[in-house]
DNA sequence: CGTGTGACGCGGG
DNA sequence: CCCCGCGCCACAC
């Protein structure tokens, strides 16, 4: 696996229950800060075969990248269950749910 | 190899 | 707020 990757794995591991964090954050966190794309690649195919918080990671707008009826739904309840809110146009406030750096 | 495709992000209009 | 364009990059054809 590459190290890139390994991070990757790790960061989002460690993201508290009730935080979230954007694609953007965590590549920069993993080093790579214009890797974004490959963050939201990895979740596609890791978080079937992984246990990990795949769903505490949205976009740089506070919104969930998913689309209705291909996941959106089932983020949005695992989010919900842990106590983050939605605002207008479902969005979570980054100020209030995002990850501090 | 060239081309198309996104769970992306930033800047503009 | 919405829509576009552009840069970016691994991956599938």
């Amino acid at each position: 696996m590459q190290e890139f990757t390994a991070r990757v794995l790790g960061i989002i591991k460690t993201i508290p229950k009730g935080q979230v964090m954007t694609y953007g954050q965590v590549a920069s966190w993993a080093g790579n800060s214009r890797a974004a794309r490959q963050v939201s690649r990895f979740l596609t195919t890791y978080s079937k075969s992984h246990e990990l918080p795949w769903h505490r990671v949205i976009n740089s707008q506070g919104k969930i990248s998913l689309q209705p009826g291909k996941g959106f739904e089932k983020q949005q309840g695992l989010l919900l269950a842990e106590g983050v809110e939605f605002g207008v146009g479902n969005r979570i406030d980054l100020t209030v749910y995002g990850r501090q750096s």
